[in-house]
DNA sequence: ATATAAATGTGATATAAATCACATATTATG
DNA sequence: CATAATATGTGATTTATATCACATTTATAT
């Protein structure tokens, strides 16, 4: 599909920063798709080929691991999906999944360089990009590796909370399964988890998914306490 | 000490990518400094206010978690230190350590910032550095979490064989209770690993922590099978 | 050099979480 | 719609690893 990146509403905050003219080059360089929820966006292991622009969506980031599939981080729009992997190697070293109906940018590969050559805003942007979300990540895997599985699922649900959905009540975007693997842990456990914080009156949750958050505070807790 | 960016043999590749009056600029607005072993050079909590580039030495990037001292990665020079907390936010979320000898140049952020706006190559070799980064600590990151202590421990010793060393003997930069916390896991059960791994012939370390590896097919196995 | 502190090795024990086992529910699919 | 396939919940058991305890070695400071 043609996309109309001029007026486009969605644009990233890099893309803000493009001239006039640069837009034009963008626009002849992208191609705007759909996926819906469980499609693959882009797979570990095959070339990366272009810029990959989450215009809209949510979307989780995983790879293989030595046991099974690990979630690395979920991304909602905007944001570009997987940069390092498209810059760092030739290859994909992790694939991209849509979690929810979500609505892609493919940007060549070249124009996008091109844009970093010639706008150094553009450029300093997506630097800035780059490293807040290394600095998410090092929290992440930080807290991840220390806490026990507690407060690890604590933890998982309030970023859920306060940064994703930005409310108490929302559909968990993930299957008990994939939380697993999200905090590294088997899925026996985290369902187990699950049933304890329901019992315990600190969340509730539904059988189509629909989790409400009813002691904030009792969360927080478990998620300092590991 | 003031700098000779100019005859610099270890220039990053990013800044061999500068212009003449670029690296004069570079060498007004650059401080080098020599850190001795245990010295720290940025810590956590502070105001990032300097690039950080690290011009010869080894390193630990390490940060506090809730249960202690979490290492996240170390840095043989060259390489820049701390790119992401220096941009990604005006305090610095983790700590580095020289853990040999080390020399730092401390770059003012402006002076980059403006190699940025103003050089599109170095931006660029910048942004490929981030990322390259980022695919290997996703990598590390993964590992860690879904392989089990023998695993962890092999691949720690034949990343520091394979990448950091280049050698089947050297002297471990870390002492077993930093090792630990770098793989996330008690400093007796990591002691009790080494033990392990001598008894059974796979290494070989003596009381000045100088380590040899004997049989790296086995601690390939063990680092594969988790 | 001696005292004091910090790091290490190793056994015994406790514990978090994995695994196994199986029932039940939910979702695809011919 | 029926049947298979997949995901989930929960008890019983096992296991990896943390914790505790303490001896010993190594580093640091006075």
């Amino acid at each position: 599909m043609k996309p109309d990146c001029k007026f486009c509403k969605m644009k990233s905050p890099a893309a803000e920063l493009l001239k006039p003219d640069e837009i034009d080059t963008l626009e002849q360089n992208c191609a705007q798709v759909k996926f819906s929820k469980g499609e693959t966006i882009f797979r570990e292991g095959t070339f990366a080929t272009n810029i990959v622009y989450l215009r809209a969506g949510l979307v989780k980031i995983h790879m293989k691991g030595p046991i099974g599939e690990k979630i690395l981080r979920l991304n909602k729009a905007p944001a570009y999906l997987g940069l390092p992997t498209t810059f760092g190697d030739r290859v994909n070293h992790y694939s991209a999944t849509a979690i929810t109906e979500s609505e892609v940018c493919f940007i060549s590969l070249d124009a996008f360089k091109n844009f970093i050559y010639s706008n150094g805003n553009f450029a300093y942007e997506i630097i800035m990009d780059l490293c807040r979300s290394e600095l998410a990540d090092f929290q992440r895997f930080t807290n991840l590796s220390q806490k026990q599985l507690p407060g690890r699922i604590a933890e998982l649900l309030l970023c859920f909370s306060n940064h994703l959905f930005k409310s108490n009540a929302f559909e968990l975007p993930l299957s008990i399964t994939e939380l697993a693997n999200f905090v590294s842990a088997s899925r026996e456990s985290v369902s187990r988890q699950f049933s304890e914080l329901s019992r315990l009156g600190i969340i509730e949750l539904t059988h189509d998914k629909k989790l409400t958050i009813l002691r904030k505070d009792m969360l927080d807790k478990i998620s300092t306490n590991g």
